[in-house]
DNA sequence: TAAAATTAATTAAACGTTTGTTTAATTTTA
DNA sequence: TAAAATTAAACAAACGTTTAATTAATTTTA
């Protein structure tokens, strides 16, 4: 059965996102998917393995979904509005995703991961960046620091789904209620990034 | 010697920011600190007892930095400016800590630490949104999301130093020279963020 | 098409390491 | 000499991985 193969990518994803990549157990791993834990080295080769198969899938997408937006007809501002729509969208249908990739780039050395996902970040970046440096040359962005404004745009995300219990009590929401949560607080940070970079990045 | 104490704290910050809670064992660390495996115990009582009391040692302090500039006689926007100042300043000095704590608290249940590191970030962004809210109520500020706006001014700091492949990749910069890296991009963000929140923040 | 042969999937058990912690003995300090 | 600091050794538990045996599925053969 090849769906055994996916049940285990499934709760990988749960329990690293939970529990961190050396937090999580193979037992846990094997019992929460429901497989023999041969199965994991059976399937992937071994539980690093696991890991990268796991950061290829779920990632990479997004740079020809950016592409694809570089590519149509409309005012730079217009693009923006919509990069951050679909940013918004993408990072918080897989917030627990989200939270592996941020934690195992924060390690230097040992994780086997960083590079990994380090390129497909760079791929990402390259592409929102001649987002912006389209609109420069269009005179309708400012001369802003693109490279940090990036920063400041993914790090917002990141911020708000990073921890749970965090942002709940930030933004003074009932930390159960969690589809709730996010449809509200979806919209809301959407507002906000657009808001945002109206302001600084057209010229009055 | 209680020297040998502080040589555990100085190496738990390193290898955990290196190599994380769990992915560091007390081996690496009592043979990083130059001590006997059981001076772990002996002085912290446990492996995690250790990890609280370093976040508890190093975190803290920023919040009475703020305080103290909200209570100064200051227009809005200087007091924004030095914000950043310290903020970055202070994520700077402490770039290898600042990425134990982002670690550690984006695990949402296992994590032993996570309310311990969320409860003192909270006491931090209480004290920012003082600053901004202020400003709104001296008619300098605009009406702004005063939460996301932390948001995007934490996030962003956090996003540059989460993790230094990456970031000297997007900055350009050789990842060897990482003092010069430092002094370089340490201004760069903290102009970036000035001008970020002026056009943000301030009523045209 | 039925039987045989082969490959793939799955399992329980055991592998050797490594984990964090403790012990009991020894050295250092005051 | 009594207390504190330090050590090497051992502890049980948990780790990721491998093994060898068994069942299920597929392919080949007659």
């Amino acid at each position: 059965m090849i769906d055994k193969r996916s049940h285990i990518l499934d709760a990988a994803e749960e329990l690293f996102a939970e529990y961190g990549f050396e937090g999580t157990s193979v037992r846990e791993l094997a019992r929460k998917a429901k497989v023999n834990i041969a199965m994991i080295s059976y399937y992937f080769g071994s539980k690093e393995q696991l890991m990268k198969v796991l950061i290829q899938n779920r990632a990479g997408a997004f740079r020809e979904q950016i592409a694809t937006l570089n590519k149509e007809q409309l005012t730079p501002m217009d693009k923006m509005d919509l990069l951050i729509e679909y940013w918004v969208e993408r990072i918080f249908s897989n917030q627990q995703f989200h939270r592996v990739l941020n934690r195992e780039i924060s390690l230097q050395q040992r994780s086997a991961f960083n590079k990994t996902i380090s390129d497909i970040m760079l791929g990402n970046f390259e592409e929102v960046k001649k987002l912006i440096i389209d609109g420069q040359k269009k005179r309708v962005f400012r001369k802003v620091d693109v490279e940090l404004t990036i920063a400041s745009l993914i790090g917002t995300i990141s911020k708000v789904v990073q921890s749970s219990y965090l942002s709940c009590k930030i933004l003074n929401v009932d930390p159960d209620k969690n589809s709730i949560f996010n449809e509200k607080h979806k919209n809301r940070l959407k507002l906000h990034l657009k808001d945002l970079m109206r302001a600084h990045l057209l010229i009055k």
